[in-house]
DNA sequence: AATGTGAGTCGAAACGTTTCGATGAAACCG
DNA sequence: CGGTTTCATCGAAACGTTTCGACTCACATT
């Protein structure tokens, strides 16, 4: 590979006045700038990212963890992200797994924005407390080196239950995501308060986010549904695994059962019938959470932001006349 | 940041026998390995992957270019390549965006896997002369540095000819993606070939894989097509943009207007009616193309491989009874 | 008792940058 | 014209590893 050296060599001059040169420095005159970049170019000369990193102790890339890269619901998100920190001159790496969290001790990046449950709180704290810059969207964590920011989850659960309250629903499933998961957790707390101060009964049923445990669940609820209930599954994903399940009885959606769901992911505009759910711009919470770390790298001062949410009604959840 | 350095210190040792001992040299004895590791455990010492990949030339990271980090359509082909490159030792990262290239000649990763037509064919034939490995599915490219998994575009394009075929449409326009898309073309060729074979007239309209493209090509083709046409889509999103025109008029897709895609994404299977349309394993052609990577990376050698795709009937294209 | 062997350890160079402080020459000043 | 300032350039150290060759013992071999 050609380094710096053999530029220096050819041009005639040092190694240092180089990397000056290539660096865009004012120390360097003009023309001999001119002469090292042409060289440069004849060498086809590439800086090398392990040496300036070594050196410069930072890499101007950061980097963006996903549970499983996130399938169809991380597009805007992505393009959130990427659109910030671009024009901020950083680059992105989308990683997941367990294993590429060495990138962040290992200083392969500069900083991460996490949206991952299997990342641990512990293993996150613990890199905040080397020093790693860090952005959480899916828990609260109390460290000066971490931010988050969050949906409000509340608003939305809460908006979710009106709306079946105003259709007229009465008999009241809900189905949660993992236990561990800040999100379902903050839904299912707002779904407990709008719950009492209705004097509403509503019915728990244990999900995992995924399509699978919200077909599962339908399978639960079934039985004991009778002829008409509504659902508020905690997120699409679930919402959609339902339909799967009510496609194969004699039950429609929308008619006899009623869904809600939450996160507007692309697919809940496409099902029939259309999936009601709650939504928010993924996009901007991408772009937020960038800024906020960009500022942090930068050794300034951020504040805690919030993702407003909004109802989108949907044909999955019909009105019951007469009550 | 601790370094080997601050472990030979405090361990009494060379930082050279540090090294040995953290990488397993069999050179050290057990008895000093232990005592090091122990110290190395106390400090919190992280190995610098800078300045081990400076000396080493390489980082065990393998970097996928995706034109967009891909929405829907990418999940299972990520799980594939990241399936295998785990388990081979290596790290995935995602990229996105012309910045990104760079990654590749300054060393950020060994290798990469590239679904991405904003990369060129140039730019990728330059960094092969580097000496860089690259797979690509998105094209051919002839160099000693470069192999390529493809699909069988031809069968796919033809399996769906066929199946428009037999359920009698013989009035037939295919929609294309940018002229520059290697898949396209090869699907569109497939197209014209099972065309002139059976001396049938069919209609091109251009698209660009997108949504909005396919909604524009239903547009165009709407006021031409009469009370009856079958559309081949040469890509999924395409035709689920089709379905959002359709949608707005008063015909039906499957019954008046029939949709054939190819991909067969997430989408394809609750869109209704279902879509009918080419399908094939995403998960191993990201395997498939992870693990040509990697013998390359070990300078063995690979043969080219090629992905089998198979027909999924959909009601999206209904039967034509009487011809 | 002299020599050879090998296991464990060490010192130093190298990887390709950046950057501080030094150097020398040219330009400026009174 | 001596002295100071400015400017372009340079040399060298540093970043944190890996790895080659050299060294030192202890021990086995003759």
């Amino acid at each position: 590979m050609v380094s710096i050296k053999d530029i220096a060599k050819k041009a005639g001059v040092s190694i240092s006045t180089v990397s000056y040169a290539l660096n865009g420095s004012p120390k360097v005159t003009e023309e001999t700038r001119r002469r090292i970049l042409a060289v440069a170019e004849e060498l086809k000369y590439v800086p090398n990212a392990a040496a300036r990193t070594l050196k410069k102790r930072e890499t101007k890339v950061i980097g963006l963890y996903l549970t499983d890269f996130g399938g169809a619901f991380y597009g805007d998100l992505l393009q959130g992200v990427k659109e910030v920190l671009n024009q901020k001159g950083y680059d992105l790496i989308v990683c997941s797994g367990k294993r590429s969290h060495r990138f962040l001790p290992e200083r392969t990046i500069d900083g991460a924005i996490v949206l991952d449950a299997t990342f641990s709180d512990k293993e996150l704290l613990k890199y905040a407390e080397m020093g790693k810059k860090i952005v959480v969207l899916d828990r609260e964590l109390d460290h000066p080196n971490i931010n988050h920011v969050l949906l409000d989850n509340k608003a939305g659960a809460t908006l979710a239950m009106e709306y079946l309250w105003e259709m007229g629903h009465r008999r009241i499933f809900v189905v949660t995501g993992p236990s561990d998961s800040y999100d379902s957790n903050q839904r299912l707390k707002a779904v407990r308060q709008f719950a009492e101060r209705h004097n509403l009964e509503v019915t728990q049923v244990d999900g995992l986010f995924t399509k699978e445990s919200g077909e599962l669940a339908a399978e639960r609820i079934f039985p004991e549904c009778g002829e008409t209930a509504a659902v508020f599954c905690l997120n699409d994903e679930m919402a959609i695994g339902m339909y799967n399940f009510f496609r194969k009885t004699d039950l429609v959606v929308g008619r006899h059962i009623h869904i809600i769901g939450f996160d507007n992911i692309e697919l809940a505009e496409y099902v029939s019938p259309r999936l009601a759910t709650i939504d928010y711009s993924k996009r901007k919470w991408g772009a937020l959470a960038s800024e906020q770390l960009i500022k942090m790298l930068h050794g300034q001062s951020v504040e805690h932001e919030r993702i407003y949410v909004r109802l989108v009604p949907g044909d999955s959840v019909g009105s019951l006349p007469n009550r």
